[in-house]
DNA sequence: AAGTGGTCTAGACCACCGA
DNA sequence: CGGTGGTCTAGACCACTTA
């Protein structure tokens, strides 16, 4: 390691040295890196200057650390990771203005057939399902057709349904205590039906994109399943931007 | 803040300090923290535990540092923040197995009318584009209809151009010394033309899946536009998951 | 009991920014 | 120029794991 003309700092120099030792299999994967005071002595820096180098590879996930044992390889390099990120799960649905939801029919369905896939249950199961079109702003044209499923068990926060301006899974996290973990989404491209296409007022059978979302809590457990029927590109379309995540390092080429 | 009794360390103690003073408004939005010395002085602690603290603000999003300006308040509180991750760019496009693209067509473009719009240029700028069908393993109907814009300067990728079983953009990242950093992805819906309904062996004018990403390189530059055109639902669906990003930090409550 | 990483202090020099 | 955060040292005590 250089002491001089690289404008790097040393920990950096450390990091890189390190990290080429982990990927040459110097230090295997599995196994124990040096002691801190052992890498002290070898590079001839200050304990804080090594602990800072290590701090980036645990951060790069390729070391954990822990009191009383040492630092472990995890991995031999780094995962260039990309990610989306949004500051809540309104952000998914990502409608220029606030949308409302026009309940039109809410009623119990049981479980069959194809429907089965989607709620990813056994037939029989029952289920309660909100539906109607959904509204930018104080547009009259829907934007949307919407159908909402949710487990009986939620079925207290149909006196809170009216013009709805808070998504429904909002109600279930409220007044359940539950908390949205994880969501499934899936978009395609299909032919409206002409049932739908009416309400959107569109030509029956024209191209629309079907977005559905699944919505789960702790545990995994399924909460709600909202089908969104959107006419083509011209009324709607979804975007979504992903970053390379920032690293802690650079990978040593 | 207290001395005795908490397990925590001071720099825990003295982040959720300055947390608290931040969503109580203490500190505003936009302005700056006292130095690292002044809360040194403040808090009677070193100025390694100070920047520890500040550290831990930094990496939750709430303040930024700048050498010989100091620490700026970005926003009052953290995000929950829902991320979809990828191991690397090939997951955006999440294909079951993997892809080739034949390219049929290698020619020179000029951009206007709504080209620009797409290729985010004045009209007149030239623009290399290829187009073909993309395939799916060794299926025989293809999956896709697929056009890829990439600016001239990369026009020397086009001798490793053949049956294309690599992402383009990964010709021009190894060739060209290039990294994608950001990438921006559309889906609509739409009737197909007859000349892709033709391609894809669908009835013309039949829903089609339309996903159009750009692929952005450091400094923002635009390295690539590729546009799919998938057929309906049961051939290509689009899915992505999010999970709730664990918090490194909880509020203070 | 010995050795690990975790926390913390007191001090120093530097690169960068704004006045 | 003075003041900011960025880097770095030398040294200390502690909590934790393993033997």
């Amino acid at each position: 390691m250089p002491t001089f003309t690289t404008r790097q700092p040393r920990y950096v120099l450390l990091a890189q040295s390190l990290m080429q030792d982990i990927t040459s299999e110097r230090y295997m994967v599995g196994g124990l890196l040096p002691t801190e005071s052992e890498l002290c002595r070898q590079f001839g820096v200050s304990r804080h200057t090594v602990r800072e180098a290590l701090r980036r590879l645990r951060e790069a996930g390729l070391v954990s650390r822990h009191q009383g044992i040492g630092t472990r390889v995890k991995a031999k390099a780094t995962e260039t990771r990309y990610v989306q990120s949004m500051a809540s799960l309104a952000d998914l649905m990502q409608y220029a203005e606030k949308t409302r939801l026009a309940v039109r029919s809410t009623r119990e369905v049981v479980a069959a057939g194809p429907l089965c896939d989607l709620l990813r249950c056994k037939a029989g199961q029952r289920w309660l399902l909100f539906e109607g079109p959904r509204f930018a702003g104080r547009a009259t044209v829907p934007m949307a057709y919407t159908l909402v499923y949710i487990p009986p068990a939620y079925a207290g926060i149909r006196q809170y349904i009216g013009a709805l301006k808070v998504p429904i899974y909002t109600l279930i996290e409220e007044h359940f205590g539950e908390r949205i973990v994880e969501v499934l989404q899936e978009i395609g491209a299909m032919a409206l039906s002409p049932k739908v296409s009416r309400l959107l007022h569109v030509r029956a059978g024209s191209a629309g994109l079907s977005i559905t979302r699944h919505y789960f809590g702790a545990d995994d457990r399924l909460l709600e399943v909202a089908v969104n029927l959107h006419p083509a590109l011209d009324r709607y379309r979804y975007s979504m931007r992903l970053r390379l995540e920032s690293q802690a390092n650079g990978p040593p080429h």
